[in-house]
DNA sequence: ATGAAAGCGCTAACAT
DNA sequence: ATGTTAGCGCTTTCAT
């Protein structure tokens, strides 16, 4: 028996009656066989391909849902190239996904780019960035159509391969060094920061110190070396005290030793998300009143700022903005459609002011604070 | 020409010289004709198989790593049956992922499952639960190994339907109705309220009151009736305010409510995250003081309620154990080595005392918050 | 110790 | 309008 043969003997409707196949769950062949026609008529009936009489097709839809046929998505991928999955990368400190501080931002993001992804029919893969080793396998293991690096990291060797083999990467912050990304979106965290300093000037401060972190991610860089600019524009000695962002406890330390300082500022603009808490606690083991004694920014998230005494003014970066459209542009690099699109996208930011940056009676639109009880 | 024929010319190495795949990638083929060897050899050795001898194992991994070889993960899927995929339901509310007060929650499990997983050669996919309809395409276009399923609801037809095709299903949160997971962890809602009360009762609270939610779903279902139970117990008056619960505004008009009652309570307990500002800025706007004229817990993952302004004592559920706990049934239950492990595990939460739920000097062991500056 | 061949379940090109 | 057939790239018996 020639290879031939035995195909079509095994392909043959003649084999056990339909619903007996040996893995339990009923295949194209059985639907075929259930319904009296060819494979093929199952396959573009099911996928709304070829120019079926529509009594066909609804018949072999019929036939798949009472056998409770479900097409195999491997085989699919295997034999379109498609897998309609998107790899989502995290940076992982030691052995945990995430940083603490990018916590409130990666998640809003992700929800964002989960959302955006589902709804174009693409499902998101959690995926590692580089870590020592051992990593690579699992990015090998799975299929991926495209893939979103958030904050890629100098010559990051997961994204150069992918990228040479073909797979649409779109960064969330646009990449370090050479990275040969296919597109990539960010803030523009230089003018965001001027903004803010501007903002603060504008309430009276004179010394607007800076918490920032030791680490060489682009947003730290662009963040600090903007602060420097402004500083050196209006002619302030810049206040800075830099921790190491991903060390949960570091943030309040280095809030303290802000306010420790000899030439203490009389404002503050923190990078990360818990700053905002962080300095309104050492503001009160020193004494001093927000927003009266000292004006307070902080670049975050989270809502719960807005209910903080005082509510503090936050700098959002929009992450669920950002999110949408790297899926965007992704989605189009894999289907080609995106020759419209820019590939580098500079998105902008809010500052969201609230009571810790005014010491004036509030008047603007965005986030009226509640009114005080009366002291 | 039969079949059998030009498959065997398609496999032979007298093709264009390695390297040259119609692709662009190379492929196991490839990688044996340059090797000198059969693609089983290549497998074998790049898959740690078989009894092949060392030097030919690391001459095909030098020859694969040469050639940028990647072996296709739909392939490997196809055949083996084993995508290494396991799906990660969210609830979705509208169109989007997530609802506002599980966020915390969800990120930090999300988390610790993507973690978990990672170590034992798993991704996790994120995947909606179910909607109206369309969502269904998504599931049945990725292959899963297993799946992960956060608060299913009664009847969910897709839990059913993954059961029913033998994919193992493990919820966070014991399953409604007759729901046939293959496992579930879930916290002892009940002991945990339980045990917040009595905390909040040898404090001094002579009637506490609840915030919940208006939802059906298990948590809040226990949380309330143990809260019930509990004043019926000691013989106090319930007083209850319920709100939907994933309406982000609603929270704070709720606990406005609460402490508007004639009946107002002198403790609150809070069921979701943002509870515990709603309940602060409230009582703010009431001239209550904390804790002086009004004791408050709330549940809550977040960092923030230890330097809110006083810290507020929360109730964690511990939701990294809980993913990370989930994660390892699901495995074992797909790998088969799960017998050992009970497939109904309660899981305990903590009691994380601050000073918003103690009128006695702090003497706690757990968080002790900063000491005050002199007003 | 190594290789040939079968085939996972599907889609698409090509008949009819 | 529907059917036949050839693979997608791998793993896995089974022969040698």
């Amino acid at each position: 028996m020639t290879a031939a043969e035995k195909h079509q003997v095994s392909r043959t409707a003649a084999n056990p009656p339909a619903g007996s196949r040996l893995n339990g769950r009923a295949g194209i062949r059985d639907v075929a066989a259930a319904a009296g026609v060819s494979i093929t008529t199952v396959s573009d009936a099911l996928n709304g391909k070829g120019r079926l009489p529509d009594a066909t097709r609804s018949h072999v839809r019929a036939v798949a849902e009472r056998l409770g046929y479900r097409p195999s998505a491997a085989a699919r991928t295997l034999r379109t190239g498609k897998s309609g999955l998107i790899g989502l990368t995290v940076t992982t400190y030691g052995e945990e996904p995430f940083t603490f501080t990018e916590f409130a931002y990666f998640a809003e993001m992700a929800r964002a780019a989960t959302s955006a992804a589902l709804a174009r029919g693409y499902a998101l893969v959690i995926l590692p960035a580089t870590s020592r080793h051992s990593a690579f396998d699992i990015w090998s293991n799975v299929a991926l159509d495209g893939t979103v690096v958030i904050d890629p990291s100098d010559h990051d060797p997961v994204v150069t391969e992918l990228v040479r083999s073909g797979i649409p990467v779109v960064s969330d912050g646009r990449p370090a060094g050479s990275l040969p990304v296919t597109a990539w979106v960010d803030n523009d965290h230089e003018a965001a920061v001027r903004g803010l300093l501007d903002h603060l000037a504008e309430s009276g401060a004179r010394r607007i110190g800076l918490l920032t972190g030791t680490s060489t991610d682009t947003y730290t860089r662009l963040s600090t070396s903007a602060y420097l600019d402004w500083c050196e524009r209006v002619g302030q000695d810049p206040v800075v005290e830099a921790y190491p962002a991903h060390d949960p406890c570091a943030g309040a330390v280095a809030a303290d030793r802000l306010l420790a300082r000899p030439d203490r500022p009389d404002a503050v603009y923190g990078l990360f998300d818990p700053n905002g808490t962080d300095l309104l606690a050492a503001a009160r083991r020193y004494g001093m009143r927000v927003p009266d004694d000292l004006l307070l920014v902080c670049c975050s998230e989270s809502t719960v700022y807005a209910s903080t005494e005082p509510p503090i003014t936050t700098l959002s970066l929009k992450p669920g903005r950002i999110g949408n459209t790297v899926i965007q542009l992704l989605i189009d690099a894999i289907e080609g459609t995106g020759s419209g699109r820019p590939v580098e996208q500079v998105m902008p930011t809010d500052l969201i002011v609230r009571t810790s940056s005014q010491r004036r009676p509030v008047r603007t639109t965005v986030s009226a604070p509640r009114p005080l009880p009366p002291e």
